[in-house]
RNA sequence: GGCGACAUAGCCAAGCGGUAAGGCAGAGGUCUGCAAAACCUUUAUUCGUCGGUUCGAUUCCGACUGUCGCCUCCA
């Protein structure tokens, strides 16, 4: 199979190819552990987890890495305000984290490195960016890396120094407005840690090139995030890495589009942002990712209540299939050339929405062998192919009798006419929460 | 001001040089005592506007208009 992606770094579609050969590296930027998370930060999970279990669908051995960032100044102002440790409150954002991946079925990445079991790392990082020249010390007490040393910086997000105007505030400690700092100093006694350069904590970029470097050496496959980090977060991570080893940093950029709500970023700072956990309670895991595949993953996606509701009629209708499917014998009875097609649109850049618009076309032709593949594909899609029918497709097995009972009772006053007691047998069974399913040879009764 | 992305039916959304996938909603039908469910059928002579290239453009090029993102923490 010949995978390509689109590279933030050449603004191209490129041909896949791994630096092993069918091994794949992979780090995508996880969450600040300070707050709930919202549906932007579902759709990216869900990307990544896509990525991920489609080149394992395609025989790579993927190793995946995602970090949880424990260590920065939002967490430790909100803790104070709790007037809890910050390491306290970053454990409870990263539980709530973990139950809304686990949730939305999100695949467990193999690493899940978090900032603060890393320091020593990041200290030799920056230690060794001392020693080539690319960082220096300050009299406060702050280590900056030196821009102007690293000609190539600016490449990922193509910007133009000199006709930039940067908002970054003018420090007087800096060389130069653009440096970033690795490391800052802090004397106060809260949330703080030892290194050479005095007690403090590491600048945020450098999180990520640390444990890139831990888990897979000097140049990784894929790096992937929010198109809201490729500045100037993943491009400090480069200057970073590539100043220190000396050799491209990641072989692939891509990143995600922004969740929209209203016509704007779906972001914390807006205060215009969906949980991850509200958006569960009105819609199913599988319809919130449905609406997530329903668009190309680079592609700006508004979150609306029309299409969240759009997405779950839509999910309710296909999972009503699922009782013909036999999940333990579900990859031995595959159409060749669906299969084909899927593999040719999610090939090329993820095409997810064309993925799904194959399931809906293997399921029209009412072949159990298509209808078969169309599950397997929502599979590797990611869907969980129990959460829709265990909730929703009830289990007679309790109140058969009694049901049937009240069938028997309807269609005798159908059959005499007598449609007011008919109507409010029905209606009953409606109120309880339940749906009287007639066909031509039998009723039955399903949850609503 | 710099960099970049996007504009396709009521809504969501693929396609990106050969004459418009798919989903939701809607409409009609079959079924029904009436419904619901299910099933079948149906819904853009047209892809923001104006030019250009081409035998042919939604797809390429240019201009314009509009929307959005980044340049500050951000998935």
């Amino acid at each position: 199979m010949e995978i390509s992606f689109y590279n933030t770094l050449s603004r191209k579609i490129e041909k896949f190819e791994t630096l092993e050969k069918n091994k794949v590296s992979i780090y995508s930027c996880g969450p600040t552990v300070y707050d709930s998370s919202h549906i932007g930060h579902a759709r990216s999970a869900i990307v990544w987890d896509l990525l991920v279990r489609f080149l394992r669908y395609a025989k790579y051995e993927v190793l995946w890495a995602r970090n949880i960032t424990d260590i920065d100044d939002k967490i430790i102002n909100r803790a104070s305000e709790l007037k809890i440790h910050p390491e306290k409150l970053a454990r409870i954002e990263s539980f709530k984290f973990w139950k809304d991946m686990y949730a939305l079925n999100i695949s467990t990445p193999d690493f899940e490195p978090k900032a603060s079991e890393n320091i020593g790392i990041m200290i030799n990082f920056i230690e060794a960016l001392i020693n080539k020249n690319f960082a220096y010390r300050t009299e406060t007490g702050d280590v900056y890396f030196r821009v102007s040393a690293f000609p190539n910086y600016g490449k990922l997000k193509n910007l133009n120094r000199e006709k930039e105007i940067s908002r970054i505030e003018h420090t007087q400690n800096k060389e130069s407005d653009s440096d970033f700092a690795l490391w800052k100093n802090f004397d106060e006694t809260s949330y703080c840690f030892d290194s050479p350069f005095g007690k403090g904590r590491p600048g945020w970029h450098l999180e990520c090139s640390a444990m890139i470097k831990k888990y897979f050496g000097n140049t990784i496959d894929i790096h992937g995030g929010g198109e809201d980090l490729i500045f100037p977060h993943h491009e400090n991570e480069i200057a970073q890495s590539e100043a220190l080893n000396g050799c491209p940093f990641a072989k692939y950029w891509l990143h995600n589009g922004m969740i929209m709500i209203n016509g704007r970023k779906m972001s914390k700072s807006e205060n215009n942002y969906i949980t991850i956990n509200e958006s569960l309670e009105k819609y199913s895991a599988n319809a919130i990712r449905f609406f997530i595949l329903t668009a190309h993953y680079r592609q700006a996606l508004n979150y609306t209540e029309e299409a969240l509701i759009s997405s779950q009629n839509t999910i309710n209708k296909l999972f009503k299939n699922l009782k013909n499917i036999d999940l333990n014998n579900i990859e031995n009875n595959l159409n060749k050339e669906i299969l084909n097609n899927f593999d040719l649109a999610m090939s090329n850049d993820l095409n997810s929405p064309k993925a799904l618009a194959i399931v809906f076309e293997a399921i029209k032709t009412n072949d159990l062998k298509d209808l078969n593949t169309a599950f397997y594909i929502l599979k590797i899609l990611g869907f969980n192919l129990s959460e829709d029918t265990s909730n929703k497709e009830f289990n007679l097995d309790n109140f058969e009798d009694l049901f049937n009972l009240l069938l028997d009772l309807r269609k005798q006053a159908k059959e005499n006419k007598n449609y007011e007691l008919a109507d409010k047998i029905r209606d009953s069974f409606s109120k309880a929460g339940f749906q009287i399913k007639d066909s031509k040879e039998k009723s039955e009764v399903i949850r609503i």
